[in-house]
DNA sequence: TTGACAACATACCCGGTAGTATGTTCATCA
DNA sequence: TGATGAACATACTACCGGGTATGTTGTCAA
């Protein structure tokens, strides 16, 4: 069979398109941005984008699932590790930050997902892939709820509301992907250095103790 | 003169439809919005707004614009306030969240003039009527930016990054715009609460003292 | 070698929307 | 009382962009 490499040509084609269309989404918006913008950052026609996904908002959809599909990726490592849960919650919550910055695009994208979803903006049988898709990101945000309510049994974290620490908590870690843009001559370490930040704020912000 | 009545009724005019655009840049995004769903949302039609606003976009900034006067009205009262800046502080932050949740469609639409200029979507002399708006905003998180300098130098906060610190303190106060929605027979008292929350993981988040 | 199909490009249609041009109504004022 | 203009509504145009229908090229299998 000669059909493996086919296959993983249309994956790499397909991931090509995704990153294009993730990077157009994040600069111009969902309605700004058009099928010949991304394209045209591929330095291709519409035929090539409407080969591999039916729609527009097939095409969101799946930006979406492959950014979700990162972020379950990024903390998995650190979901079941033992110990105290906000010993846990560090780790994941790092992955997390990280994950914001090296796949910035397809984050923004989520974020439109979202608020597009909460909006309604969506035909019948899209609005059901996006159900799909929004589940799916309640579902990440409810592994960082577990953990943060053991934390708190725990008596490492304090916090009155749940859902809306972990709406806080959320906010906080997800913000580089507002704000963050790389500078020149930047190093692994200053990242690090701005990951821990965000990731301390956010700890301060549960009610964590102070590290020494 | 009679000129004063007819003043105040084109403010009047003018600022019903900026509430109503308000409320559909808010539930729609600013393309997804048209002219015809404004006017249908104030039961009138095109002619109405294209009679007040130059364009889309001059009726966007104004919606703009008036919700980031809002926001400066909201903390006027505690600037100048004397003792400890973060005193100041926590009134400055508690007066913002609340105008975040009271003017959520202006505040909505706020967030999307700066997404949108970020991305650098508009014309060029939209572009500079933009700027202003966002140099306005810039000026109003320097307002806090200054208190939590001034704080930290108090002993009161403990923060590495100025610029970041400030970043994510907004980020903090700002969430509720995107996850606030009023509940049945909610009382002012519970508002209160939920703001007391937002305030608190902030202060929390700038490196601030455990209150008693 | 040929035919069949994947992977595109090209050309076109058509609905929606910003903006305009032109009524229409009503109040005010000389 | 008639003229004038503000405050709209109505009718229309022009264009953009999603989607489709159809052409073109290269590759592989029989």
């Amino acid at each position: 069979m000669t059909l493996a490499v086919p296959e993983q040509m249309q994956d790499r084609a397909r991931a090509d398109i995704l990153s294009a269309a993730a990077t157009c989404f994040m600069e111009r918006g969902y309605s700004e941005t058009s099928i010949d913008d991304v394209a045209h950052a591929l330095g291709a026609t519409k035929g090539r984008i409407y080969h591999h996904f039916r729609s527009k908002a097939d095409l969101f959809s799946s930006v979406f699932r492959a950014g979700m599909e990162m972020n379950y990726a990024a903390v998995e490592p650190y979901r079941l590790l033992p110990g105290r849960a906000c010993g846990r919650w560090r780790r994941m919550a790092h992955a997390h930050v990280m994950q914001m910055i090296v796949s910035k695009p397809f984050q923004r994208t989520v974020w439109l997902g979202v608020e597009m979803h909460l909006r309604g903006a969506t035909t019948p049988q899209q609005r059901a892939v996006m159900n799909d898709l929004v589940r799916m990101r309640s579902d990440y945000g409810g592994i960082f709820r577990e953990v943060i309510v053991k934390a708190r049994e725990e008596g490492d974290f304090r916090f009155e509301d749940v859902s809306i620490a972990n709406q806080l908590m959320f906010t906080t870690l997800n913000s580089p992907v507002f704000w963050y843009s790389p500078r020149t001559g930047e190093t692994r370490a200053d990242i690090e250095n701005l990951v821990g930040q965000v990731v301390t704020c956010a700890w301060r912000g549960l009610g964590g103790r102070e590290e020494t």
